[in-house]
This record gives structure tokens, C-alpha cells and sequence, in this order.
DNA sequence: CATTATGTTTACCTTAACGTCAACTATCTA
DNA sequence: TAGATAGTTGACGTTAAGGTAAACATAATG
């Protein structure tokens, strides 16, 4: 359904697979809370996650990331990185920037124990989550009719070799 | 994430919910081989998919309908609808129009046994199907974390009542 | 018959998410 | 000191997925 590799107008979307392989590293590293140890320029990040350097001004445009600066350059951390990594995530499984950022915020704001925010977070998260599943679900139910034609055309084939042979007998 | 009811700027996106009524009937009605029985005018399918006349002219311009057409106005049968419930389905879980008529068009034309074609239609599904279980893993990743910073808002929330209790006592 | 309700086409407008390009700036290097 | 290199901002372009508005057609209805 995705990425048919055309690459006509330079770079694409990264692909799902592409996505996996930086993504991971990135998912460890934002348990490591070492903040200022690994750092990373903004090719890094591009090329780890397939994206372009416009992207990621854009999302710091947009507030999703927020990479400190060395004169004017701007350099990511392994927090960073593992922020970036989230959001194309969710991208990837049909969030919106608007909404990823509401999201992230709410991630971010989970340390302070104010009894509003909590329960604000508490909230918006089962509401995210109540989301989420029923996307899932509904990805099953496209998944059970695209795995019927796919057999419907394997017993066909099938069908067809078995007459080959019956034939050529 | 989804579906702040702001209602600012007439009708927003269906919701996953609003969704899930009218699509269940298409479902049933897809196989439902009868084709000229049930008719719907455009409206009623807005109503039914609260989406808006102008959404289906131009899934229709991009040759993802094609309802008949009585003295120019448009006729939809059950097939029609339920091909209607598979498009906004699948842009549910993030897939473009394009991506959708693409899929929409293996859909259809699973009947005729041309070798070449099964095989094709065989190689996409398989690919779609793919696409779609990665998308799904990625759902599941996205819901274990929100889950995880659930269950610690509702931990956290746990404990000040109990400090509320102990002070109290 | 005039009106009202539905529907149609054509054409331009809008928003999100970037791409592209031009003009600078800072740092390293020959 | 003069490139080369890597990065920056700013402005404008583009594509997808519709919204909005104007002008017209048809059918039912008082």
C-alpha cells in the first residue's frame, strides 16, 4: 500500500522498515536519561531515520522538538533523538503533528504531581489508548479480507497447476 | 488524539465511533450479491458516514466510486456503500486515497483467472498485508507505552489518597 | 406557475506537511 | 586568505483532501 520506491522528487517518506532499525536504538536510549553524552547533528538524524533536514526544522517549527544550539547549529540529544523517533511513529500509523503534539506533551508531563494534571493525563491517555484500539481493530478486519482474496487467489493458482498436470498426464 | 468535537468549520472528519454503525451494515451488505434493490441518494450515505456531498464527488473524481447516474444525479447500490466503507476504513488507519484505489482495485478484480494477474494480485495483497501488520505492531508498541504512563498516573493517584487517609487518621 | 428542495458542475480557497531555492554565516582546510 | 563544507533562515512552491460559493437543472408542491 506504502512506498513504491519511484523516489521521483527526491526523498520519500521512510518506510515502515526503514523507520524500525534507528527506531529501536532510539526506544533504549530514552531509558538511559544520560542527557548530554551522545550527541547527535542534524544529518544524523536524517540519515538514522530517512527523513531530511527541512523535517526536522519543521517539527522544531511546529514545537516537537525543541534541540539545543551551538552557535546556531542545532544539536540533539539521545532524548531528542528518542522523541523524534516517537513522533514518527505515530506518523507513521496516522497521527497528525497537532496531535502528536498534544500527545507528547502529555508524555513529557508525567513527573510533577499535581492531582489536576494527573488526572488530566490519566484521562487523555485512556482516551488516546481507547483510539488506538479501535484503529487496531479496525486494521484487523481490513487484514482478515486482504488475507481472504490472498488465499481466494492462491486456490486458484493451485487450481490451475492441478490442471497443467491432470492435462499433460 | 482524535476527534476534538470543536465543530469549528462544518463537518469534521467521522469519527472512529460514528464510523463503525453505518460500516458495520455495508459490511453485511457487501455480500449481499443483490445489487439493485437497496438505493441511496448522496445525502443519505453522508448521513450514514457523517461525511459531506463534496467528500463523495471527489472520491468519485478520483475514480474511487462510480455510482449510476439517474437524470445526473447520482445513484448508489449497497455495493457502492460498502465500497464507501472500505475507503473511509482504510483512511482511518492512515492510508491515502491513492493507496485506497490501488487496494481498491485488487479488490474488485479478483474473478477473472488470468495467470498474470493472480499472481500480481497475490504479490500486492501479500505486500499490503505486510504494511498493515507493521502498522499494526507499531500501534502496539505506541498503546504499551501509554499504558505504562497510565498505570503510573493512576499508581501515583493511589498514593495521595492513601496519604490524604493516613493524615486523616 | 412560482417556489422550494435536491442535486449538479465549475472554479477558486484552505490546511498540513513538507520540498526547493536563494542568500547568509561559521568553521575547517589548503 | 580564499575556498570548501555544513549549517542557518526566509520565502515561495506543491500535493492531498477536501471546503465554500456561485450558477444552473430537475422534481415535487402549494
Amino acid at each position: 500500500m506504502t512506498n513504491k520506491k519511484k523516489a521521483f522528487r527526491s526523498a520519500q517518506a521512510p518506510s515502515l522498515e526503514e523507520l524500525d532499525a534507528a527506531n529501536a536504538r532510539a526506544m533504549v536510549d530514552s531509558h538511559q536519561d544520560d542527557d548530554a553524552s551522545e550527541l547527535f547533528g542534524i544529518n544524523d538524524l536524517c540519515q538514522a531515520f530517512s527523513i531530511t533536514p527541512r523535517t526536522l526544522r519543521f517539527y522544531e517549527d511546529k514545537q516537537l522538538l525543541a534541540p539545543r544550539r551551538i552557535n546556531n547549529a542545532r544539536i540533539y540529544t539521545r532524548r531528542d533523538r528518542a522523541r523524534l523517533a516517537l513522533i514518527l511513529r505515530a506518523k507513521a500509523i496516522g497521527s497528525t503533528l497537532k496531535e502528536i503534539k498534544q500527545y507528547l506533551d502529555l508524555y513529557g508531563n508525567h513527573g510533577e504531581g499535581r492531582l489536576q494534571q494527573l488526572n488530566f493525563v490519566l484521562q487523555r491517555t485512556a482516551i488516546t489508548i481507547a483510539d488506538l484500539e479501535k484503529k487496531r481493530s479496525q486494521i484487523d478486519e481490513t487484514l482478515a479480507e486482504l488475507r481472504f482474496i490472498n488465499e481466494g487467489c492462491r486456490a486458484q493458482l493451485d487450481g490451475k497447476r492441478r490442471q497443467k498436470i491432470a492435462k499433460a498426464s
